[in-house]
DNA sequence: CATGAATGAGAATTCATTCAT
DNA sequence: TATGAATGAATTCTCATTCAT
C-alpha cells in the first residue's frame, strides 16, 4: 500500500531540511568545520545523526548546500545592488558597505566559506563561490572602466583584490588594532579602501 | 667515552629536519593542514611516522615552527623594503611586489598559513602572523600619512585590507580568470591596486 | 516525533555496559591493566573499539567504574558482617571469610585493584579502596580493643596488614604450595592467621 | 686481528653492567615499570639505548635480572636472620623488622617487584620472588612448629599472609593513616602484628 | 520515516628494538 | 664497542556513515 506524502508531512520535510541547513551554517560560522561535526549539526537540528542522512547524502553535500545558500542570497543582494540605480562608484561603496555590514553583524560565514579548506567537494563550491563574489563586481568594474568613470585596470585582480580586502578586515579574529575599532568605523574605512583603489582618487569633497 | 657525533650525521640530522618542514609546508600548501597529517608528512619527508616526533614534539609544534620560519623570512624581506630608500609610494609597491612574487613562485604558504583555523596552538601563531604583516604595512603607511605623501586613512583597516587583497589575488585555486593572466601582468596589477588604494591617486605618467 | 526508546533496546543497552564492565574486570584480573587493552575489552564483549567510548569517556574512566563498583559491593558485605551481631572476633573472622571466599570463587580482582598502578585517575580510585577496605577493618578493630576484646595494638596498622595478608594468599599466581590446597583449607588458613594476629591467642578450644 | 679483551675494558663492561641496573632499580621504585624505559634507564645509567642491549637482549630480561638480583640480597639477610641464634620469635621477628626496614629506607623496590603485573617474563620472576621470600618464613614456621615454640598452623599460608602484610603496609602509596605515623611505630607495629599472627599470644611483658 | 547504537577506518603519539656510523 | 637515529607496530580516541528497531 503506497503512501502518499500529505502536505503536513511535506512541510515537516521541508522543515527539517531548513533547521539541519540553518544548524550547519550557525555551526560553522562559530567554530569552522572543525567544529561542525555531524553529531553536533543533528543535535542543534533537534534530530538524529541517521536523519541527516536523509536529507543529504553525506556531510560535504550538506556543507555545499549550505554554502551554496549562503553564496546565493549574498550574490542576490550585491547583484540588486551593483545593477541598481546611480553611479559606478556610488554603486561600488553600496555594495561593499552592504557586504561587510552583514559579515559584522550575523555570524561570520563568509571566513570559514571564502577562507577555510574542506573536502575536495566543498573547496569545489567554495572556488566557485569566490567567483561569484568576483564576478559580481567585475561586472560592475567592468561598466565602470567603459563608462570612463573608473580608471582603466585589470578587473579580474581588482574584484579578487576587493573580496579579499574584506574578507581579511572582516575575518574574525582580526588584528587587535582592527577588533578594536567601531564597527561602523571599520565599515567605512574598508569602504573608502575600496573607492580609492578601484578609483584612483580622493573621495570628492564638498 | 663519549663518540662524538661526526660531520655527516650533523648534516644528516638538519638535512632531515629541512626535509620535514619542507614537506609539512608542501602538503599544506597543497591540502591544507588537514591534508598534512602525520602520517603524509612522513612519508613525504622519506621518514617513519615515529622519526618526526624525534624533531618535533607533536604535529602541532611542527606547523608553528613552519609557520613561524615562513613568515619570519616574509617579515625580513617586507621590513627591508619598507624600511628601505625612496618614497613612501615606491617602497609600498616594491613590499607589495616583493610579497606577491615570491607566493606566485612558491608553493603557497600564505593561503593557509593566514586564514586556515587548526589547532588552538597553531591558531595563536598564525594571528601573530598576520598582525605582523600588518604591522609592517601599518608603519610604511603611517609615515607616508605623516609626511603628507599618503592622504588621511585608517592605517589599521588598509594595512589589513592590503595583506587580504594580495592573500586573495594569489590565493590557489585562485579565480579561473586570475590563473590565466601572465603572472608577471597578475602582480603588476595587484601592485597597482594597492598603489591606489593607498594613495588615491593614478599613477603618475610620463 | 520522538521515537521512544524501546525496551529490548534499553536492554540491550545495559546488556552491552555490563558486557563491558565483565570483560574489563576478567581481563584485568587475568593480566593486569595492561592486558586490557581497549582492543581486547571490545573484543571480549563482542563489540567495536569505538562503542565502548560510547559508554565511557575514557579507558581510565571505564576502570574506575569498574572499580568502584566491586569495591562497593565488597564494602556493603563486609560492612554488614563487622556491624552485624556476635562478638568482635566472630565478626572479624566472618568477614575475612567471606572476603576470601568470594575472592577464590570470582575473579581476582582484589589482586589487580589493590596492587597495580595505573592511570593517575584509576590510581586515585585505587587508594581510596585500600583505605575503604582498610576502614572497615579498623573501625572493627577498634571497637574490639575498646571493649577489651581485643590486645591493644595499631588498628592502622593491623588493618592494612589484614587486607594485605588475605590479598598476597589469594593473589592470582599463588605461590604453588597454596594453589595445591583445598580452597576450604585455605581460605581457613587465612581466618585463622588473621584471628590470631588480631587476637594474639590461639583460638579457644571446646 | 683478535684483540685481547684487556682489564680495563673487563672493568668497565661489569661496570655498566651495574650501572643499567642500578638505574634499572632506581627507576622501578620511583615511577613502577612504566616509568623505566629503556630510553630512562640508559639516560640515567650514561648510556645510550642501544647500549643496554649489549648488556641486556631485551627490557624484559633486564628487570628479570634486577629483580633476582635483589631478591637475591633479601634473600640472604633473611637467611641469615632466621637461621641465626636465638629462639624461633625472637628471629621471626628480626627477620620481619630487617625487611620492612629496608623497605621503609631505600627506595620502594618491594612495591613493584611484589605487586605489579608487566611482562609474562618478569611476571614469572616475581612469582618466585614471592615464593622465596615465602620459603624462607616457611622453613622458619615450620621449625618454630616443630619445636612446640609455634601453634600448630598452615605454615603455606601463614609465610604469605605475612609477606603480604608488610608488603601491604608498606605499599607506597600507603593508607592515610599509616604514612603520618613515625616509621619506627610502623615497623614495630608490623613486627607485632606478625608475632601476634604466628605466636597466637600476647608478647611476654615484665 | 526517525532513531541513535554500532561500526571501523584513521589520527596522533609512544617506545622497544635495530643497525649504520 | 658505543651511539642514537630510525623504525613500525601498538595504543587511545574520533567521527562519518550505516542499519536494525
Amino acid at each position: 500500500m503506497a503512501y502518499r506524502r500529505s502536505a503536513l508531512m511535506e512541510e515537516r520535510l521541508a522543515g527539517n531540511r531548513v533547521r539541519i541547513t540553518k544548524a550547519a551554517r550557525q555551526l560553522v560560522a562559530q567554530g569552522g568545520f572543525r567544529g561542525a561535526s555531524i553529531a553536533a549539526v543533528a543535535k542543534a537540528a533537534g534530530l538524529s545523526t541517521g536523519a541527516i542522512y536523509r536529507y543529504f547524502p553525506s556531510r560535504a553535500a550538506l556543507f555545499v548546500e549550505v554554502l551554496e545558500e549562503a553564496v546565493r542570497r549574498e550574490c542576490e543582494l550585491l547583484t540588486a545592488i551593483t545593477g541598481g540605480a546611480g553611479s559606478a562608484e556610488q554603486r561600488l561603496c553600496a555594495a561593499v558597505e552592504s557586504f561587510t555590514r552583514r559579515a559584522v553583524e550575523g555570524p561570520n560565514l563568509a571566513y570559514a566559506f571564502i577562507a577555510e579548506p574542506a573536502d575536495p567537494q566543498v573547496e569545489a563550491a567554495r572556488l566557485l563561490a569566490r567567483e561569484a563574489f568576483s564576478d559580481i563586481f567585475k561586472r560592475l568594474l567592468r561598466r565602470g572602466v567603459a563608462s570612463g568613470e573608473f580608471p582603466r585596470q585589470s578587473v579580474e585582480v581588482s574584484a579578487a583584490c576587493i573580496v579579499g580586502a574584506f574578507t581579511e578586515a572582516l575575518a574574525h579574529p582580526a588584528p587587535r588594532a582592527i577588533r578594536r575599532m567601531d564597527s561602523g568605523k571599520r565599515i567605512e574605512a574598508i569602504v573608502e579602501f575600496c573607492r580609492r583603489a578601484v578609483l584612483g582618487r580622493p573621495r570628492a569633497t564638498g
